[in-house]
RNA sequence: GGAGGGAUGGCCGAGAGGACGAAGGCGGUUGUCUUGAAAACAACUGUGGCAGUGAUGUCACCGGGGGUUCGAAUCCCUCUCCCUCCGCCA
């Protein structure tokens, strides 16, 4: 969510920010609309309460002073006051409830630097990293690796709970598990951040805060019944940790990490992507999740993203740094650099973290501020997250391009420890 | 799942239709006293909206939402969360 102050003194920024976003259907003057219709009714509504609250003290005064004729006299004409305010609080509410969700559809405006495009055709590749694996064979994709390793199970998986859902099997599922392990163990020892075990169904509300709701609940699954919502990635819960608090001078920064499965509805066109683990309804994933002070946000992504790279260089799997363009960056965005791995079997760039700055965006929306010095008034802080590493993606990679002739699998030295040595599949 | 009891400022805790933004205590800030500290004493000490350059004014906020009333922390409805006992369970 903006400041709407912020939007009404900086009307022509804001139009020019919604124009590059090319987002058509932001409403963001309506919300400017509304809201002068907004502090229209509010003063009103004062002024009337104002009057209504002198008259009642009044009132009690006359009553005390066994005057009760006056009082009810003065009684009746509150009570037409008491009418009006009625009349206008229910606009007040039908105008503010507009206005609220105007604002809960602005996008987040994009930083300075963000390259300006119509679609992710505009997306720029801002570093490489890693020369592409080289076979003097046809390179398998995993589709056909895993199956034939009896490391993943499509059919059972598909049997059992429908297309996009698959079984991990072996040494699949031992290798999933040992990547969300070292992972974490990076990111806590090496980078500072400390490890949360949250929940992963939570309320409408913990959605609307990141910006999933209510936009993009068509993405989500549900319990209707009780209002719980999966989470589509930890970012959702982790960033709503400190929902609706003011954090004390000093504790900034705070980096959080977490690994737990993620659950997407993958509306896509039903063809696209459909074989393999690349796009799938439930999959693990190690989330890093920052609230920072604002003076720091961009410095703080570079290292987020650095965070996440690191790992992808001690895995030794090519990748590169997509800067993504204003048509492309997600709703609550104000940047994203997405990081895509090569797969030598599919013969693609597979996307496998994603690190956003979202400025204030979230804050506001969750409700979550600091103090930046003792006694200072509360300002909302600046949250981050980026994954390092969205899981099944990475095993493609890795299965993929480590692949020889004969199907077998050599892991990279970097889990040696974690595997008790046990680098070979197959 | 069943039966009860709760939610009040940074914290504890009173208040049961009007004098309540809310007693009292703790904590915090500042001052007096002191060589310094402690103690004692005194004053101050919540958040947000709207208007204003500003001093300031005004409105709202006693878990959330609705209602009754001229007037609600207080009465009614509803939701959420917490606690106790029973049942069930990893």
């Amino acid at each position: 969510m903006l400041d709407i102050r912020w939007m009404r003194e900086n009307r022509p920024a804001l139009a020019e920010a919604m124009a590059k976003l090319h987002d058509a259907e932001a409403p963001w003057e309506r919300a400017l609309d509304l809201d002068e219709e907004r502090r229209a009714l509010i003063k009103q509504g004062e002024s009337l309460r104002e009057e209504r609250n002198a008259g009642s003290k009044r009132i009690g005064n006359l009553f005390r002073e066994k005057k009760a004729d006056e009082a009810n006299a003065l009684k009746q004409r509150m009570g037409e006051i008491g009418s009006e305010i009625a009349q206008i609080d229910d606009q007040l509410r039908q105008v503010e409830s507009s206005f609220h969700d105007a604002m809960m559809r602005i996008p987040n405006p994009p930083e300075e630097d963000v390259p300006v495009a119509p679609d992710e055709e505009g997306n720029v590749v801002v570093s490489q990293w890693g020369d592409l694996p080289g076979f003097d064979f046809e390179p398998q994709a995993h589709w056909d690796l895993g199956p034939q390793l009896d490391i993943i199970d499509f059919e059972r998986g598909v049997a059992t709970a429908g297309s996009r859902f698959y079984f991990l099997k072996g040494a699949g599922a031992r290798l999933q598990r040992v990547l969300s392990n070292w992972f974490l163990d990076v990111h806590i020892q090496e980078h500072g951040f400390t490890e949360l075990y949250p929940p992963m169904m939570v309320r409408g509300h913990a959605m609307e805060g990141t910006g999933n709701l209510p936009k993009f609940g068509e993405n989500l699954y549900r319990d209707a019944e009780e209002d719980y919502w999966l989470i589509p990635t930890a970012e959702v819960s982790v960033t709503n940790l400190h929902r609706d608090e003011i954090l004390e001078p000093g504790a900034l920064p705070l980096y959080y990490v977490a690994s737990t499965p993620c659950f997407r509805r993958e509306k896509v066109s039903a063809g696209k992507d459909a074989r393999g683990i690349k796009r799938v309804h439930q999959f693990q994933k190690v989330e890093m999740v920052k609230f920072v002070e604002p003076a720091t946000g961009r410095e703080e992504l570079e290292t987020l993203t650095r965070a996440a790279e690191v790992l992808l260089e001690r895995l030794e799997l090519p990748y590169r740094r997509v800067a993504i363009a204003t048509g492309d960056l997600s709703f609550v965005a104000a940047i994203k650099y997405d990081l895509e791995v090569w797969a030598a079997g599919c013969q693609e760039w597979l996307e496998v973290s994603s690190c956003s700055l979202f400025r204030d965006f979230q804050a506001r929306r969750a409700n979550i501020r600091y103090r930046p010095r003792e006694g200072a008034r509360p300002e909302y802080v600046y949250t981050l997250n980026g994954s390092g590493l969205a899981l099944p993606r990475v095993i493609i990679a890795l299965l993929e391009n480590n692949q020889r002739a004969d199907g077998t699998i050599r892991l990279p030295e970097a889990l040696a420890s974690y595997l008790g040595g046990d680098l070979e599949i197959g």
